[in-house]
RNA sequence: GGGCGAAUGGCGGAACUGGUAGACGCGUUGGACUCAAAAUCCAAUAGUAGCAAUACUGUGAGAGUUCGAUUCUCUCUUUGCCCA
């Protein structure tokens, strides 16, 4: 028998699937459709460790589906826009075009050579003006709707990148890039309005029951809903204001009131503009950045103004107005009033500048001389010190009584409040989506008419001046609408934009018209199962909702609300780190180890290797392994095999050498099980009991509930002890007449994993390479003896083989027979015995 | 500081709604084959005691509920992620 060829073999069945175009989707009413769709991966260059373990996770589901007979959609694109392309196109003095597509051509070969049942036919690329001209309409619709504005508004400037940062890409203060000082710039952005679907998109999770609870939390948290309160303060003193506006979210701590605080973009920051002081103290303040950490991190500071702010509950009680940079101007008003007692922000702020700290909430059990010393206390107790509100649980009563009373004098209303900000979605760059716009001589904003669609990007630009190339681009930027000279925005599209609806565009990807066909949504629509890596918990799976519920704004087409019916959250893929004596970073393949514990440099036994914990494989610490080397080696089937093999998918793993070698080595002996069962066949004799067909089926029951559960990693244990198994009953001088049926079976319930080498064995034995999946016969999970567990003062003693069904009292008479159990329960007597059927009995004896 | 999760042999991990803890794989050890090695095959492998049958101890620590807890409840420790 030969050796299996990998190489030969799984190059013949990849040319067979892409020739028959065996994973084209196409509407078929009369099937239940399955979409399948893997978070779509950024063409960098070469596919990694994660690509595999994400795609061969969907690539299984897809083709269990197909198996199944679902109508499964498995498409497959490129999120191609995006910094990397900029950033190595200026360090090679290339265009970025040409960068992208080069790696998308390296990518889609490497993938391929995974034998992923994708149907290729939709390939999509959002920065193809075939793609981005759908997302300029967009634009352009969602602009008419009122969803799209234009404001001026602080951001996150990054110095050295020359551009405009999101939240979550300053970390410590720092671009997440260049690793430059965020400062706050003032500069006009694009924004889409959603905030206005903050409570559709945080009900809207409560349907999601297939989603992981655990991204429904940050979900939730990330939107934030509060329910609190808005007041009117009045204020005295020089200025010609005499009133202003706060949001609070614990208006029952207002006796404890000690300070107010402003936002230094607050409007009544315009009296102080002048000030030099207040100049100094503003600059001060936008070195902190913007991000909620940084401020919770950063040192409180402030800017007394000369007003005083009036307590509403009490005429008497007067306390000063600070700028403070703490306040941000889009949460609330730009106003908070101080409590230092219950606010640990306002306990240090008063602390420095020793401000009054009152104490209105004591703990439940402390008495009422309880005061806040040391730090502030936020947590639930009873409200003291605060007139007709002494004496009420806080916050459960206190907040509703103190709104109640603020209503009904009308100094203050119930509001709801949400953490979420409108997305700004404008960034100073070159290789993203144009935003379709023009502005007139006067400022006027111009949509660039539908018909001249797409606005395109311009080929030849210089990357290398400083700030946005478009900018600097006069022949681009300058263009007539309507005979009138205008001026295009040079800013481009966030490319979270472009991923946000690119699960739309796979079901129709060829419709010129518009970026979808409504029939065709309505079919494949929601993606029924969605995978990805956790890092997207929050924004591109936000987003995308939002996407759907903007679109769907006053013009409802869809008959579906959320875009992922279903979502699952694949761990990484990591390995051990290496460092040299030098303290560099060594790849894997440059250390050896002949024991498995000390490692050294390759050819240089001397030089000891530091090895480090696993982490997950990232080219700055060389602990990567270049997949397309281990499909070469390997091939693809051992690959998925072991990827999928050693941890559960939704968790870490480990990349294991020895593992993948395990895996390689599994497949060739499933070649060489296929031979002899392919020689023993011809002995099946009749009339043994058949233990094949028992084994087969609850083979499939066990698989089934496993692919429903993605415990993936539990399927390829059960397919080692199918071999186990087999290779037994195969050795065995008669087999079941039904050997050839049941293999048959148990090739297809493991070709989702390894697709190649059952179609291989199937077509071997003369069998269609994709068959059905088979279904579970009832009557060979049954069986008519059992094992029942006999414990004694619940500790087992012993398994006793039964009839199925057997009565307890039987049972017990059963046991007497038994020797060891026998012996310790003959002169004892039973004080009771718990009996679960078939299963276990529990007898309780006096000892 | 808040929220959510996790902790099982030398390692990765199994164990459906409380009912045989350690499936399966890796590693290790012993053996077969070989001049030798690799590959392959066979056997053993939680710990302790024992030739063995078997017994006792064992799922991060401590308590609780239960006939029975890896699974449920409480407290603690360590750790991961998210938010601050």
């Amino acid at each position: 028998m030969d050796r299996y060829n990998f190489k030969i073999i799984e190059n013949k069945w990849q040319k067979k699937w892409e020739t028959k175009k065996s994973f084209k989707a196409k509407i078929d009413k009369s099937k239940k459709k399955f979409y399948c769709l893997e978070m779509f991966p950024y063409p960098s260059g070469k596919i990694h460790m994660g690509h595999v373990r994400n795609y061969t996770i969907g690539d299984v589901l897809s083709r269990f589906k197909i198996s199944q007979g679902f109508n499964v959609l498995h498409p497959m694109g490129w999120d191609s826009f995006g910094m990397p392309a900029e950033n190595a196109a200026k360090q090679n003095n290339l265009n970025p075009k040409e960068w992208t597509e080069e790696n998308i051509s390296v990518m889609k070969r490497q993938l391929k050579k995974l034998g992923l049942s994708i149907d290729w036919d939709r390939e999509i690329s959002t920065c193809s003006k075939e793609y981005y001209k759908h997302q300029q309409l967009f634009f352009l619709e969602l602009y008419e709707k009122g969803l799209v504005y234009r404001k001026e508004n602080y951001v996150n400037w990054d110095p050295v990148d020359e551009t405009v940062l999101a939240n979550e890409q300053v970390i410590d203060g720092k671009g997440w890039r260049s690793g430059a000082i965020v400062e706050r710039k003032k500069l006009s952005q694009w924004f889409f309005n959603i905030s206005k679907f903050s409570d559709e998109l945080l009900n809207g999770l409560e349907k999601l029951n297939n989603w992981p609870n655990k991204v429904k939390v940050m979900q939730k948290n990330w939107i934030g809903k509060s329910f609190g309160c808005e007041i009117n303060f009045k204020v005295e003193g020089e200025l010609p204001v005499n009133e202003i506006k706060c949001y609070t979210t614990r208006p029952d701590t207002l006796f404890g009131f000690s300070f107010l605080a402003l936002s230094v973009d607050h409007p009544l920051s315009k009296f102080f503009d002048k000030n030099p002081e207040f100049i100094k103290f503003k600059d001060e303040c936008s070195k902190t950045g913007t991000t909620e950490e940084s401020i919770a991190l950063g040192e409180k500071i402030g800017f007394e103004t000369n007003l005083l702010a009036i307590n509403p509950l009490d005429a008497n009680h007067k306390v000063p107005v600070y700028f403070a940079n703490f306040v941000l101007m889009d949460y609330g008003f730009g106003a908070v009033f101080g409590c230092p007692a219950h606010d640990q922000r306002d306990f240090d702020f008063a602390k420095k500048y020793k401000l009054k700290i009152k104490t209105v909430v004591k703990p439940n059990g402390e008495n009422e001389n309880f005061e806040v010393l040391k730090e502030a206390f936020t947590g639930d107790g009873i409200m003291i010190n605060s007139g007709f509100l002494n004496g009420l649980n806080a916050p459960s009563d206190s907040i509703e009584k103190v709104i109640e009373y603020l209503e009904k004098n009308k100094i203050g209303k119930r509001k709801i409040n949400f953490r979420l900000k409108d997305w700004g979605v404008s960034r100073q760059r070159y290789w993203g989506c144009p935003i379709p716009i023009a502005y007139n001589k006067e400022g006027k904003i111009l949509p660039i008419p539908k018909k001249d669609l797409p606005v395109e990007l311009p080929e030849n630009i210089n990357l290398n001046s400083k700030g946005n190339p478009l900018d600097n681009s006069d022949e681009w930027k300058n263009i007539k609408i309507n005979n009138e000279n205008c001026i295009r925005e040079t800013d481009t599209l966030d490319t979270f934009v472009d991923s946000s609806w690119y699960f739309l565009r796979f079901c129709s990807p060829d419709n010129k018209k518009y970026p979808f066909d409504e029939n065709e949504i309505n079919y494949w629509m929601p993606v029924d199962q969605y995978i990805g890596g956790v890092e997207h918990a929050i924004l591109h799976l936000l987003y995308s909702r939002f996407f759907i519920n903007a679109i769907a704004y006053k013009n409802n087409r869809f008959n579906f609300k959320e875009p992922f019916e279903g979502l699952f959250t694949q761990g990484m893929v990591c390995h051990e780190t290496y460092r040299s004596i030098e303290n560099i970073w060594l790849s894997p393949d440059q250390v050896e180890s002949t024991d498995g514990k000390n490692f050294y440099e390759k050819g240089n036994g001397d030089k000891k290797v530091f090895v480090g914990p696993s982490e997950s494989m990232s080219k700055s610490k060389k602990n990567t392994i270049d997949p397309e080397e281990i499909i070469n080696n390997f091939g693809a089937d051992a690959v998925r095999l072991f990827i999928l093999s050693d941890s559960p998918p939704e968790k870490d793993v480990q990349w294991s050498e020895q593992g993948m070698i395990a895996s390689y080595k599994f497949i060739q002996k499933l070649w060489s099980l296929h031979d002899k069962i392919k020689k023993s066949i011809h002995k099946d004799i009749k009339g043994e009991a058949d233990e094949i067909s028992k084994f087969t089926n609850q083979l499939i029951n066990k698989i089934n509930n496993n692919l429903e559960r993605f415990n993936y990693n539990v399927i390829i244990a059960n397919m080692y002890e199918t071999y186990n198994f087999l290779i037994k009953k195969v050795e065995e001088k008669n087999n079941s007449q039904n050997l050839k049926e049941n293999y048959i079976k148990i090739l297809t319930i493991m070709s989702p994993v390894i697709p190649h080498f059952t179609s291989e064995c199937l077509e071997d034995l003369g069998a269609d390479s994709m068959l059905d999946w088979p279904k579970v016969e009832k009557q060979f999970l049954e069986d008519n003896k059992v094992n029942v567990v006999v414990q004694i003062n619940g500790k087992k003693r012993s398994v006793v083989e039964a009839d199925k069904n057997i009565s307890e009292s039987d049972l017990l008479n059963l046991i007497k027979k038994n020797e060891n159990i026998n012996k310790i329960i003959k002169d004892k007597k039973i004080e009771k015995s718990f009996f679960v059927q078939n299963k276990l009995i529990n007898i309780l004896i006096n000892e």
